[in-house]
DNA sequence: GTGAAAGCGCTAACAC
DNA sequence: GTGTTAGCGCTTTCAC
């Protein structure tokens, strides 16, 4: 009776030591699943576990071990745009199950102002996460900032990182645009349209690229309709734009699936009928492309798989931080459906 | 030089001291921005912190003060539905812009596989979370449990929880189904069917609900369609299953806006006139509700509202841990458009 | 196989 | 105002 309890004091280690005539030593060893315990002293720390109503304290063990056993997801995107993208889900889901088969803890953050920003950075550098996934990383941002000074285990996705430090993994998105692009032109198309979105980045301004150098001397700059957003809105908006500026447009390749469904319903609303009168192609491969009516030809982009190669990688950084940063491209393949 | 650097170790508080000259107490006031402390004090740990490139260990500092600064959002749901849940989305928006003001990191966790739960159950337990917001808990969940046992400081979104000891917030599933489907009734609609999703949980059930409360003595069994999900695929079988069994329905209330959408597409097809030869209602007031032609009456349901309250909620049980947990129900409107 | 003891990096109570 | 010191709860040598 040395000990008065006083307040509901939140169990510890060593109340589970007394409690089972143990030292703190071996308790920690079956906490920590580790050989060299008798039975008898397992089955015993096991019980007195059950009685005392134990729960191990996070922040004591990763001062010690210097692991949260955690990783982030970044999503440094205004929250709207993240509502209706639809390959942030899909990365999410690959990531979350090669990290779950890791026994590592998922948490998905959210950027959206500067002050989450900063709030960010010192997470990541406060040692909640032991490693990071960042979604469309600005360039000279503070958290790539962050990650590089404190040499954070990371994988960016979907665009190459100005900090050549840090791996990245992403798609080719110029060559899969030209790809659907030429497809278009051999199939006859002869005035064809392109619905860019997103010029303000590298996805965006790679897939214009990439429709500019299917058509070479054919490209013609005015029969480009620009909106910021990858939006349904945006496709139905540019497509009438492009419509009243050159009716006898007979090809379109939307900046993605969303836009082509936009731009799609619109023709449809002008009698123009596709393919017949003219062929549209997307990007995604989303769940928007079946719902199109004929179903939408597209490029797939293998959005879990990336998810899941970003977490494979932010995990053997882990296991060896010696790894050399690496950038890998993935690929991505033409699917031709009704639509053109 | 009593002591050697060996290994790039990692700057600590102490390492600040000896550079500044001072002692660990006065550097933690200054790190901590607490008064009495000179100018000359703080200005001198200021630069020392820049010279030794400190970063504050998270995991020493909760150790101490019991406090992690970060709350998690608890997403459990199978991940194919989470992609297309429009209203998760915004109850995220909603309470990561509320904790972001109040300088909580949000952290959101996604359970989707018993592994998962188990893990997230060490999550919390391990104090990384000073407090959670848990979206569609299951009765009886493992998760649950440990937010009573520990006593987490929690609120649970649209779905009262089998724990007593909990908060929770959400909407009257029922009374909007009833509303939106009696104004169906008023409007003359004489065979008025439903498309019913989820039925596995409340807000599956307590739409049906609605809809035959409102419906009386006319409720007919065989005009309710069934299936899992609240999708736009689950709206177009539905519709085309009513349509084979009834062919004079002139009155649909799909279970959410996709489920009307797929509806809608269908009758098209079908060459039925909306809303002229059926009238259609939605749920949600989602995305969806504009992209339907014409556009869909539907109940708005104040999804980035509930995040917020949900947030609030949490953030004043870790102000004030006594706080009684409570219910609250939040109003939902029915929007007319086109549709019905 | 088990125990003892030295920290991990920080805050907070107290003394000055 | 500032320094000193006692922990927070755990892991991890190193003896035995």
């Amino acid at each position: 009776m040395s000990e008065v309890r006083t307040a509901r004091r939140r169990a510890t280690i060593q109340d589970i030591a007394d409690a089972a005539g143990l030292s703190r030593g071996t308790v920690s060893r079956v906490l920590n699943d580790e050989q060299y315990v008798s039975a008898a002293a397992r089955e015993a720390v096991q019980d007195a576990i059950r009685r005392v109503g134990y729960v191990r304290s996070a922040a004591a063990r990763s001062l010690v071990t210097r692991r949260s056993g955690a990783i982030a997801l970044i999503v440094h995107e205004p929250s709207v745009v993240v509502l209706d993208d639809p390959n942030i889900g899909n990365i999410l889901i690959g990531t979350n199950s090669v990290l779950s088969e890791a026994e590592q803890q998922l948490v998905t953050i959210m950027v959206d102002s500067a002050r989450d920003s900063h709030r960010v950075v010192e997470y990541l550098r406060g040692g909640f996460v032991d490693g990071a996934i960042v979604l469309s990383a600005r360039d000279d941002d503070p958290i790539t900032k962050a990650i590089v000074e404190i040499g954070l285990p990371a994988c960016f996705v979907g665009h190459p990182p100005d900090a050549a430090a840090i791996s990245w993994i992403g798609i080719d998105n110029r060559d899969a645009a030209e790809r659907i692009t030429r497809r278009l032109v051999d199939t006859g198309r002869k005035r064809i349209a392109m619905l860019a979105s997103g010029l303000d980045r590298d996805s965006g301004q790679d897939r214009l690229a990439g429709f500019a150098s299917a058509l070479g001397d054919r490209y013609d700059p005015d029969l480009v309709a620009r909106n910021p957003l990858f939006s349904y809105t945006a496709g139905a908006e540019g497509m009438r734009e492009l419509l009243d500026r050159a009716p006898d447009i007979d090809g379109v390749f939307a900046a993605s699936d969303a836009v082509a469904a936009g731009a799609m319903d619109l023709l449809q609303r002008r009698g123009k009928r596709v393919p017949e009168d003219i062929g549209i192609v997307g990007f995604d491969d989303s769940a928007w492309a079946l719902r199109c009516d004929p179903e939408l030809s597209t490029v797939r982009q293998p959005a879990r798989t990336l998810g899941e190669q970003a977490a494979r990688q932010v995990l053997e950084q882990i296991a060896e931080p010696s790894t050399e940063p690496r950038g890998l491209v993935l690929p991505t393949e033409v699917v031709w459906r009704g639509s053109a």
